[in-house]
RNA sequence: GCCGGUGUGGCGGAACUGGCAGACGCGACGGAUUCAAAAUCCGUUUCCCGGCAACGGGAGUGUGGGUUCGAAUCCCUCCACCGGCACCA
């Protein structure tokens, strides 16, 4: 073989390397491993095994942690480098449904493509470690970690979760009460210090009923069923998480309608994580990007939950506010129309119009209401509530701007300083109060804004405002000093906002009437599906209510063998939903149990289940005594500083798309916490560093339609592929047909893909590994252009005949000293790879091997010296022919271990250096000088110049500033 | 509407911590080689003005301003595109 022929190359390294288990990984204890190496944990986001394979998109991550993992073997790292596949889930089972084929069958036939697609990018996984989260021995752990999310409660004392049976000791010793709302109540907490007994209100819990006693225990799991309205897909056949529903409301798969209805589902209380979740994220290197929408995905908000009484009624309304010092202000209140005390305090003379308002409000979907452009809209109930600061009574009304699902499901409307209370002030006439002085640029912007204001003095304008602040057209929603807002107890008036929050806070804390408040956007994880390919829950439900944990020696509960796993689609709202597994065999779904009859749990997890832990599974896939061993587990997430202290940092790098920003993200760092804090794993947050790239985009083709066309069936005028047209302004046609082209995310509903095994195919792979990191910065999206491709097979072309003569097929290597330029372009290039390897700027590092390689044409010999390091440079971006060129140097088959070329500093130094000459920030000219030049030589060699001189003119420099090694600036008075 | 990101030649992009803008690649143009083509090799390629040329002058990193001896880089204004959230009290 003379000429560069990667199909050669790339097929027999491949082999190589599958054969020597070139990249297996050992765990501490196995054969192999070296216990003085630092670790290094490098993964990518597992992909899901879909029926068309991979496009040239995916593999973009999977090159750069490629290039990363082969890298730190070469510094000198145990790497964990793992591949897997998420292979549950609602795509697997329409991909089966729609071929007619069990997705068990599917899911096997696709993995095996998409692993055959990754192989034959020569990514360095350790495939012994490969597994799917279908695999019953991996399922059997998800429903293991289940069943512990079961057997916990979150203790808000402790802030973090702990056994179940804790809790019901500490019950049962009367360390805890049960208070009158079925909240816990500490003997020992302030205000029932030294008083003996039960407190008041409180039942003790060796008092209650079985039944009432398993209700108690259930509704603090931190896994636990609850009927909760939820996103119920019919035509899907199933519930969806608010996650997986649209803006329009719509399903995110197959955008089919979706209702609201309530129904009984198992729960996991992610809510009680939500301050962890959010503090934590100051643990882990995140994009901050990323961390920013986590953060506003928790929504935290601090505020104070105020009780406002009923006029005439027993009932109180909870509300909260994060602007409590706007209390005076309040002149009415809403409810959700979902509110429980809807029904109880609605007057007669009211109910029908509030029955028919709920009825609308029920059958709203978002789609509507978004339609509306949020016109106000709602209706009075008769009732009145009072005021606690001021006593007034203000009517109480319901309207579904407040939404059931956020703080109490209430509100306290405060007209003059919330814009949405403003216009549903303005709508209803009700009255507007205000209590807030806004600024003076808001008055004067008012003021020129409103026709009736033009015209009056600041002074007018504020009388005006505390007349009627109506007129000004909108709601003042800024801070400012208090107004209008004093009792016989306590004012808050002239108080700045912060200051009056507090007050009015602390006076509602006397009075009993309130307290401070953390709010959180986040709610509970809907985490039951009507689906057949899931996860089955390992819970039994007895005749009488019973439920009960299938015992651990039992699992996994393994999927029953089903012909018909088709989901209950229908185009009623009204259907109730039948989870596939209702018609498995008896004898799957009865279960006896130390004698009991139970029927299994027949909803299944959803696709997000097995994502959650499956970095964990990697640290040891095949433990079958526990989902991973914690001496595995505690090698690969913790690793050690340089100054020998604990880093708690776990997966040391993690790649990924954005998409999975909040959901995965969110749901695996739940987990894992939850595991933390029972004590089975050893690190608080599972992804030291998250790294997301960018997607591949690419042309797509609509027809006039609006149809989608296959991209590589379109053409240009002259009939060439559209895909090597890259100019603008043409006109493109598909089957004689004219299209337009547009421009998105590569992928299967775009109709652009390009797979990566066509590529191969034409140039191999360690072209398109070179290609995918030379197009860009990592995180970018970028455009998928065929016609570069070519750029670096040429350099891999002109790097082989620089090492091979074409001619006679030998080497051109020779052990002769090189040109010292050549050896000082070499550690200059090695520091420039090496810095771009340690930021994940590939694109540069290739550009300097590029730059090297340049200076090497033409030369007849090349010296060892400048080869050899060059090879292992290039590895970790084209390893087959890195090996390949390796081998021919005469080295033993793998360089994945080598040793990664150093640079001599010394190299870097030039004996002298051009520097440019500036006058006024221009160049105006060059000089060399010595590197070890003091200023003073600098400037007077500046000052010599022939070039510098001329620009000079005469003119006097006043100020020379000399940057050593870089340039210098003369400073003088402008000409003229 | 709110939050975030991005904006550099014909194209993808480079530029340490404020210090020579346009590395490297694509494309284009010119040349060598070739019967010819492909491949390969050499050269030119930000724009404008002057010059046969070597070269000289000016402008220039989305817009307008500011800080600085010096700004793609820092600050403010506006514009465009991309992404997230969206009645969250």
């Amino acid at each position: 073989m003379n000429k560069y022929d990667p199909a050669t190359i790339e097929s027999r390294w491949q082999a190589r390397w599958e054969q020597d288990r070139t990249f297996k990984a050992p765990n501490p204890g196995d054969p192999g491993f070296d216990p003085d190496k630092p670790k290094f944990y490098v993964l990518d986001m597992f992909p899901y095994p879909s029926g068309v394979g991979l496009h040239v998109g995916h593999p973009l991550g999977y090159i750069a942690t490629d290039i990363v993992a082969r890298y730190k073997r070469m510094r000198g790292f145990n790497v964990l480098h793992p591949m897997g596949y998420d292979a549950f889930g609602l795509p697997a089972e329409q991909f089966a449904v729609e071929h007619g084929v069990h997705p068990r069958v599917t899911t096997e036939q696709n993995i095996a493509n998409m692993t055959r697609q990754l192989k034959r990018l020569g990514l360095s996984y350790d495939w012994d470690r490969c597994f799917a989260t279908t695999d019953p021995g991996y399922y059997k752990w998800t429903q293991w970690i289940f069943l512990q999310l079961y057997g916990a409660w979150f203790d808000p004392a402790s802030d973090h979760a702990r056994p179940i049976h804790e809790l019901i000791a500490d019950l049962d010793n009367d360390n805890l009460y049960i208070g009158p709302d079925g909240e816990l109540v500490s003997p020992y907490a302030e205000g029932f210090e030294g008083i003996g007994g039960v407190p008041a209100g409180c039942r003790r819990y060796c008092e209650m009923t079985r039944r009432e006693q398993r209700e108690l225990i259930d509704s603090y799991r931190l896994a636990y069923i609850d009927e909760v309205a939820v996103n119920w897909c019919p035509a899907l056949g199933t519930v969806l998480a608010n996650e997986e529903v649209t803006n329009e409301g719509r399903s995110e798969r197959g955008n089919y309608p979706v209702y609201q209805r309530p129904l009984r589902q198992w729960m996991l209380r992610i809510t009680a994580y939500a301050e962890r979740l959010l503090r934590d994220l100051d643990l882990v290197k995140w994009p901050e990007s990323i961390k920013l929408l986590q953060r506003n995905w928790i929504g935290r908000s601090e505020g104070t939950e105020v009780q406002f009484s009923m006029d005439h009624s027993p009932h109180a309304i909870e509300v909260f506010t994060t602007r409590p010092d706007t209390l005076f202000g309040a002149t009415y209140m809403v409810l959700a129309p979902e509110h429980r005390l809807v029904d109880r305090i609605t007057t007669p003379q009211q109910r029908e119009a509030v029955d028919a308002y709920k009825k609308q409000a029920a059958g709203r979907t978002e789609v509507d209401r978004t339609a509306d452009a949020r016109k106000k809209t709602g209706v009075f109930t008769g009732a009145y509530a009072i005021n606690p600061v001021n006593g007034w009574k203000i009517p109480v009304w319901i309207a579904d701007y407040v939404l059931t699902g956020y703080g109490t499901g209430a509100i306290m409307a405060v007209p003059a300083h919330d814009q949405r209370d403003f216009e549903f002030a303005t709508t209803f006439d009700l009255p507007i109060v205000a209590v807030v002085e806004p600024p003076e640029e808001w008055f004067e912007q008012r003021a020129s804004a409103v026709e009736a204001l033009q015209g009056l003095d600041l002074d007018s304008l504020r009388k005006r405002y505390a007349e009627n602040p109506a007129v000004f057209g909108q709601a003042w929603e800024g801070e400012g000093y208090g107004m209008n807002s004093a009792n016989a107890d306590t004012s808050l008036d002239a108080l700045p906002t912060e200051r009056a929050k507090r007050r009015i806070t602390q006076w509602l804390e006397e009075q009993g009437l309130g307290r401070g408040q953390v709010q959180y956007k986040l709610r509970d994880w809907l985490f039951s599906r009507q689906r057949y390919w899931g996860e089955p829950f390992p819970i039994l439900h007895g005749e009488d209510g019973e439920v009960r944990p299938v015992p651990e020696d039992q699992l996994p509960v393994e999927l029953p063998d089903m012909e018909d796993f088709r989901p209950e689609a229908s185009d009623d709202p009204d259907t109730p939903p039948r989870p596939p597994l209702s018609r498995a065999p008896q004898s799957w779904r009865i279960v006896e149990l130390d004698g009991k009859r139970y029927t299994r749990e027949l909803n299944t997890m959803p696709q997000w289940a097995g994502s959650c832990w499956y970095y964990l599974r990697f640290t040891d896939p095949n433990n079958e005594q526990r989902f991973a061993g914690r001496q595995a587990e505690r090698y690969w997430m913790l690793s050690h500083r340089a100054d020998g202290t604990e880093h708690r940092g776990g997966v040391d790098l993690y790649v990924g798309g954005v998409e999975h920003a909040v959901l995965h993200l969110l749901y695996a760092r739940f987990w894992h916490k939850v595991l933390y804090d029972l004590g089975h794993v050893a690190t608080p947050e599972p992804f030291g560093r998250l790294f997301n790239q960018g997607y591949i985009q690419a042309y797509y083709y609509e027809d006039d339609r609006g149809v989608r066309v296959p991209a590589e069936e379109v053409v240009d005028a002259q009939g060439r592929p559209a895909m090597e047209v890259q100019d603008e302004d043409v006109e493109f046609f598909h089957e004689g047909r004219p299209v337009r082209r547009l421009y998105g995310k590569m992928g299967k509903s775009l109709k652009n893909a390009i797979t990566p095994d066509h590529i191969c195919d034409q140039y191999g792979c360690d072209t398109l590994r070179l290609y995918e990191m030379y197009m860009g910065p990592l995180d970018q999206s970028k455009l998928w252009n065929v016609r570069d491709i070519i750029g670096v097979h040429r350099f891999l072309q002109r790097l082989w005949r620089n090492f091979v003569n074409e001619q006679t097929g030998e080497l051109r290597v020779v052990d002769s000293e090189p040109p010292e330029a050549l050896r000082r372009l070499l550690h200059h290039t090695i520091q420039r790879v090496t810095t771009a390897m340690n930021t994940m700027a590939f694109n540069v590092a290739i550009a300097a091997l590029i730059e090297l390689n340049n200076a090497l044409v033409n030369r007849e010999t090349l010296e060892r010296e400048i080869a050899e390091p060059m090879v292992l440079l290039l590895s970790p971006m084209a390893p087959h022919v890195a090996e390949e060129l390796w081998q021919r140097l005469g080295h033993e088959p793998s360089l994945a271990c080598a040793p990664w070329p150093e640079y001599d500093p010394a190299m870097l130094e030039q004996e002298s250096v051009e520097l440019p000459v500036q006058i006024n920030g221009k160049v105006r000219g060059r000089i060399r000088v010595p590197a070890d030049a003091d200023d003073k030589a600098i400037e007077q060699a500046a000052m010599n110049d022939e070039k510098v001189a001329a620009s000079l003119n005469g003119r006097e420099v006043k100020k020379c500033i000399v940057i050593r090694k870089r340039m210098v600036n003369l400073v003088v008075p402008e000409d003229g």
